[in-house]
DNA sequence: ATGTCTTTGTGAACGCGTGCACAAAGATGG
DNA sequence: CCATCTTTGTGCACGCGTTCACAAAGACAT
């Protein structure tokens, strides 16, 4: 998932909080499909499971936008998607520019989920000159040079980077300068952006990792209790009890992992030595 | 995010809350490039700025990893990006299959983040049997027919899915039975899955959403009172002044609205304070 | 050794999010 | 109109995550 940073550290946004806010585009996906289906009104029970969350989550999440349901009925379902959709902002159309027109970049700017939630891709933009003109996604390429009037001239405040990590900050302080506000950011890079812009990100590999980690648990709950690890010294060590909270073989001092770290890293990095 | 799954504070397993494992993945970034240009120690509170977080949050998240600082002097870099990667999981090597090769899983399976991690694509697959052959990223696309086969011959237990919506449920039933455990889902659907396999989902439409819900209450806040960032004044008189939301009703409210006709929680409020 | 200085590791307080459980509100039927 | 039934809206309690603040631990100088 992706973490807005720059927000004030304690502000809710009028009031609804961002667990809220962030729910809301899921309600919406599963409205929208019973809308498609003709469904006129739905229940808090019914929804929640479309949605995947929890009924009483989900009235209470209702419960900060106000009183739309109708007891005993349950929800209108156009109705809700037009709130809903008011609330998020949707109503109005959202030019976005999209930066950097890689592999990532391309499969955006083709994705039609945008179009259909009021997001209108107004330029693609690339700093290779070669790729100026291209057509991607049924749109010419245009270079980094024109970013600036292509943002003013379609009053754009929302970009998308998906550039490659080095050049992601440079791009992101172009596009504060020319006046965009919220970023969604694809490059694998903390982004530093001044107060008052908001930035999402989206790491693919972190996902991938965070999954890595419950199937390696799985894995290992799965072997027993410790034959996984594959260290005598978490064996040892479990013995005598160590303070920590943590546990076994996390007591093992840096200075003496020598025999443990015969094991090389996914990013070709050697293990580690602790200077003593 | 992720499922809703519960798990037990059981036992003595150990116990590292679920945001501290999704930042893992984040200082292991940072660490990594810090790697990289051959830096050999870092205090919580530099790697905390390159990875964009609190240092105290940062202490506590390596707290749970068990003693790897040196007091006075901070973490020894590789030592650190060693026991970040084997928490993780890292330091073995994941097969993943991609199903649904559209624009995204092109992109998805260019994307070199994936391999740099200890990623391995095993095999890219799709139902269009047209496809079936064709190179994409150096690996020729498979038919769904071998899905069984693929994962069963490689040993694969992570899958991605980013198929159309339509699709998805269908697929991931056939790679839960496969053997899959843990699914990264790119498709717009809520996947059920039986207890025991992880799903996380990134939703790009989402994202943006969220950004556009935050870009609609700062252009509110802006119209109301003075422009406090004064950047976006210009740009949003200039287009076409999305400050419209105080007359939401007479807007384009769908039928079979209720005469629900009392204000509540939503706009038309000014926001009252702000704490700097 | 002793003292000073730096930085970690963590106890404790706080705030947010979640889920339970129930009263209120409206629909429905007699 | 009254009774019953369904479903919402929410007060409340609990647990997790975040942050503060400081003692403990080691480095380093004298």
């Amino acid at each position: 998932m992706a973490t807005g940073r720059t927000h004030r550290p304690a502000t809710r946004s009028r009031g609804i909080p961002e667990a809220t806010v962030a729910r809301l585009p899921l309600y919406l996906r599963a409205l929208t499909a019973l809308s498609e289906r003709s469904v006129p009104t739905v229940s808090s029970e019914e929804l929640a499971a479309a949605a995947g969350v929890n009924s009483a989550k989900l009235r209470k999440d209702f419960s900060y936008l106000g009183s739309y349901g109708t007891r005993g009925v349950g929800y209108d379902v156009e109705y809700l998607v037009y709130q809903i959709s008011r609330e998020l902002g949707l109503t109005q159309d959202w030019p976005v520019v999209i930066v950097g027109i890689g592999n990532l970049g391309a499969a955006l700017a083709n994705y039609g989920g945008f179009a259909s939630r009021g997001f209108r891709v107004a330029a693609l933009i690339d700093a290779d000159p070669n790729m100026a003109g291209t057509p991607v996604a049924g749109m010419p390429v245009q270079h980094t040079d024109e970013l600036e009037k292509i943002i003013d001239d379609n009053g754009v405040s929302i970009g998308v980077i998906s550039t490659p990590a080095g050049a992601a900050q440079q791009v992101c302080d172009r596009l504060v300068a020319a006046g965009i506000t919220s970023i969604l950011n694809f490059a694998p890079t903390v982004l530093s952006v001044p107060d008052g812009v908001d930035v999402r990100k989206v790491d693919l590999s972190i996902e991938l990792q965070i999954l890595a980690f419950h199937e390696q648990r799985k894995a290992g709950e799965e072997a027993g209790a410790e034959a996984v690890v594959a260290d005598a010294v978490a064996e040892a060590a479990a013995a005598d009890a160590p303070v920590a909270e943590s546990d076994a073989e996390a007591a093992a001092p840096p200075a003496a992992r020598a025999e443990t770290t015969d094991r090389k890293g996914p990013d070709g990095d050697v293990p580690a030595v602790m200077p003593a």
